[in-house]
DNA sequence: AAATAATCCTACATATATACTATGAATTAA
DNA sequence: TTAATTCATAGTATATATGTAGGATTATTT
């Protein structure tokens, strides 16, 4: 499954945010941008869609930065996913019902429907706290890998 | 889930040539085409995908035509989706582990690594034979839908 | 043998989406 | 007032999607 790097960056953005204010306080864009080594603009217009979906408040000036809007354990991923490409959990074939004969129609049904209905499921049970939950799990073994944050 | 008009009318075609056939003899790209209201050129594009991975054979000259190389109930969905758009059911980040910090990868294992596995057993399980009955089935109740083939 | 009907193969055109870069305005704290 | 930060939009190069088009190849029929 293909995933635009919006999306990628989007959520992952958001866990950082997460991750580096549970103490209180702000990260900039900056920050994040260097840990995810990614240029700061960039950055900036993928945690606009956060801003706009109702995620993250910004607050400006100096000692600015980010900070989650919501706490993560009430932030579904079903939600973030449709804030950041609106295509991944919506019908495959939207108003595409009227053309060619009906095996089309049915194929959406047996087929396309019932991936989509799962991957809204599972993203609507999740919530952005599971994804720290395990990072933070696989953190505490350094033999999986290293912890940055 | 957005999938590209390639890959639905991939499958559809595929449904199409197995119930067409399954008394015997060929089907022909032109015939296809008018059901499913395609050019006839663009279908037989999408119709090498499918005789490249292996689905159908096609019969050259006057009287060809196409037909299923196997029986519908070996012929798999996650096959054909890897044939006509190996991005699907492929991991959604290879070789990208390396950037970034690891929330990248660990999102990916929690998020995305879950997801594949999911559509890939789905789709593993799910033959053309299956979608087929389906969509007979639905069918024979003639206020679902009618039935044009 | 010639005509016909069908598959097979490849090149090209156009539109849309993606992945950024770049510029600067607005706001706030020091 | 200066510096730091978010906020917003414009532009651009590349890739992908969605076809169109032309013709070569092969087999059947007459």
């Amino acid at each position: 499954m293909k995933v635009s790097t919006r999306v990628e960056l989007g959520i992952v953005t958001l866990a950082d945010i997460a991750v580096s204010t549970e103490n209180g306080g702000t990260v900039s864009s900056a920050e994040i941008a260097e840990r995810q080594r990614v240029s700061q603009k960039y950055l900036e217009q993928i945690i606009l869609g956060l801003r706009q979906g109702g995620f993250v408040k910004g607050l400006k000036g100096s000692r600015g930065g980010y900070q989650l809007s919501r706490p993560a354990d009430k932030i579904y991923l079903s939600e973030i996913l449709n804030a950041l490409d609106n295509t991944i959990l919506s019908d495959t074939f939207e108003g595409d019902e009227a053309q060619g004969d009906d095996i089309r129609a049915s194929v959406n049904t047996s087929l396309w429907d019932k991936l989509n209905g799962y991957m809204r499921s599972f993203t609507q049970q999740l919530t952005l706290a599971d994804l720290i939950k395990e990072y933070k799990e696989r953190c505490a073994d350094p033999s999986d890998m290293m912890c940055f944050i």
